[in-house]
DNA sequence: TATGAATGAGTCTTCATTCAT
DNA sequence: CATGAATGAAGACTCATTCAT
């Protein structure tokens, strides 16, 4: 029988096959997640969606809670910590900073096209298991406050509009990348709107920052 | 029945007593809401809340959904319209509008300080039974449409900054505004932030517009 | 209604109903785990033995561990409890004493018939949830390290056979009485035994005990 | 198979390694009923105890009816029956038959010390799978009514104490040998008991029972 | 008007068991 | 020989809902 394994011609191997059920089953839930909340999605919910059977998704993540660490450990805070990667550089010209950190936003919600969602419904406010397990170890005070330093700097020397809260900026720049991706189905209802285009929301983010981070004159 | 409060005789009137009960337990339900978001709220924890039986929410509510329609129509709905009151006026100087209508939505916030989080976790993204009765009647196309076409001519006339996409730029108030106040309790933590002032935040908004939004020069 | 309630002139109040429904389950409880043990025994076991559903119990007990405790407190402890009482009384004679003692085990079994059982099912040996909630309290320590001090006194003076072992008497009195109980249903397959009459049983302990404990000549 | 393994020329011959662990199974699995009883013990603690997976005991034994019957057979059943063995010699002075009795239950206890645990959990009352598999094996109906017959003629005689009861005096045995050493963690705890000694534990009953069961003079 | 009692449906979880490899 | 993967059945528990009182 070790040869009929050695031999077999074709078929993924079954290490990599169960690698895969893991993987879909997690994708499955951070899709159902963002759909309709952690709170509001069952073992079963998901197991359809992965087309596995409930019981297999204890076999692989051993019970709920163990789901919802690999979905936070696996899917979603590597790609949150990456907008923080390099934010301490360039904090010489704070608003090219704010700017690369939106590009990096933009970028973390290219590759886990639920994270707006993610973030609106289960990050942004309140309480939740995910949350819980997301949030602590997702927001970098340390990078956050040398942020809200450099920009009062500059506002004191004159190089950024000083009506701008510097404690408030992250958080509105957040907001402007997140929300229109988090709220494309109400957009789409909108009947001059469409689906959000990325290119075009970067755009208008970066202008928006431009001029409105920009000292006048 | 303001008549039979104002008039009632001795003691506490039972009519008024029962209205206060209904009252308090839509007030509860709105803040476990807005904590734990709807699907994980049930109705036992809701009634614990509000001192009354399970049982007795059913005897004011008839069901679940019952108390999903009242917590809708009576407490979100009419402070969500407000903000839409009056949207098209001041048509004609868009930027103006804008900032009227940020500060409509901030008097919203006021009012209903539960208003930020729910928006975020249930209205803003995804789908639930709580949005499902307020989202559809929330978004007036029609004004917003209207707003949509008086910036792209604000624009093309040179008046407001052409970078600006109309179709974001309600989107990237509302999340402005909104974002801060929803997110309270994770700014909280970041020691140079501390709680968030409405009033900073009614000034940071409008210095982060009026900038934003007009032309250069 | 309270005029209905109160002419009702059949049929027990419903507090008093409900109160015996809770005393139902316990009892059948206890005979399930003296029949098949309290690991092997289900709440749906439990459920359809007292003609309830599964929900019911859970409403009375909160739950399987809150079922365990009120067996433990109400069924089990107060009984075992008792065997204890005035254990200190009349340590002059250690043999009458010790025969007293006897008696009170047997009158807790006929109080309680599932005792035995229990007793050598859950009690005796290993570990258990039951045991856990059982055994801790129901041990009295000092009085059995009395007892044991009167016997050893008793045998320096002359006035016991001095080839019991004081530690070992307790242990083997209880087990004399319990196990032939607790056997029942093996003893029954005896064709020459039958069921074990409590008046014969106590008459045989007492033999066995006067002349086993007693000195020689 | 003893010869498979004897001529076995190299390595650990695979036979003997099977045999072995096999036989570590069974001996986990003896243990474990004993600590914690049949029914609260799965069938993965068993593989966990002897470092195998769970697979494996199927493999071995077909299922979980097939391992409780080796445990059976193979552990129990053997050691309980050679307490019998021999029972009707030496009626001729049911006494010292019974003396002998209960040493050969002391002996059966130091061979498999599981024993008493597993009498008293599993055997002695109620119901459940490995009773069913050893209990009606393992009580030599014919030999206890010889006894008794035994024990009745002798008071008849005047040789035995006339308060003894013939049908009790068997379970009386067996329960004042066992149960010491099945309570041992119970005993443990008195402070002046400390660890149930074999030695002592056979003197004491040896002492109890001569003096028991003599006729009086 | 108000509620304690009761329940069916559904959730998470565990377990013995099977099977392809 | 051995096991990782997979599952159906069953367990404890929760919840919205109903109803007699």
């Amino acid at each position: 029988m070790n040869d009929a394994r050695r031999h077999a011609p074709k078929g993924r191997p079954p290490a990599a096959q169960s690698a895969d059920r893991r993987e879909t089953i997690l994708l499955c839930a951070v899709r159902l997640f963002a759909d309709q909340g952690e709170a509001a999605t069952t073992i079963t919910q998901i197991a359809e969606a992965a087309g596995v059977t409930p019981a297999m998704i204890h076999y692989y993540f051993k019970s709920r809670a163990g789901l919802l660490d690999a979905v936070a450990q696996e899917c979603i805070l590597p790609i949150v910590k990456s907008v923080w990667e390099a934010a301490d550089a360039g904090l010489g010209d704070p608003v090219e900073a704010v700017c690369a950190w939106a590009g990096r936003l933009l970028e973390a919600a290219r590759r886990l096209p639920e994270l707006p969602r993610l973030w609106a419904r289960e990050f942004l406010a309140g309480s939740g298991a995910l949350r819980d397990r997301v949030v602590p170890a997702a927001v970098p005070v340390q990078s956050h406050s040398r942020l809200i330093g450099a920009v009062a700097r500059a506002q004191r020397e004159g190089r950024m509009n000083p009506g701008i809260d510097p404690v408030l900026l992250m958080p509105t720049v957040i907001a402007m990348v997140m929300c229109p991706l988090a709220a494309q189905d109400i957009l789409q209802k909108v009947p001059t709107v469409g689906s959000v285009d990325r290119e075009a929301l970067a755009r208008h983010v970066r202008a928006f920052l431009l001029a409105g981070l920009a000292s006048r004159q």
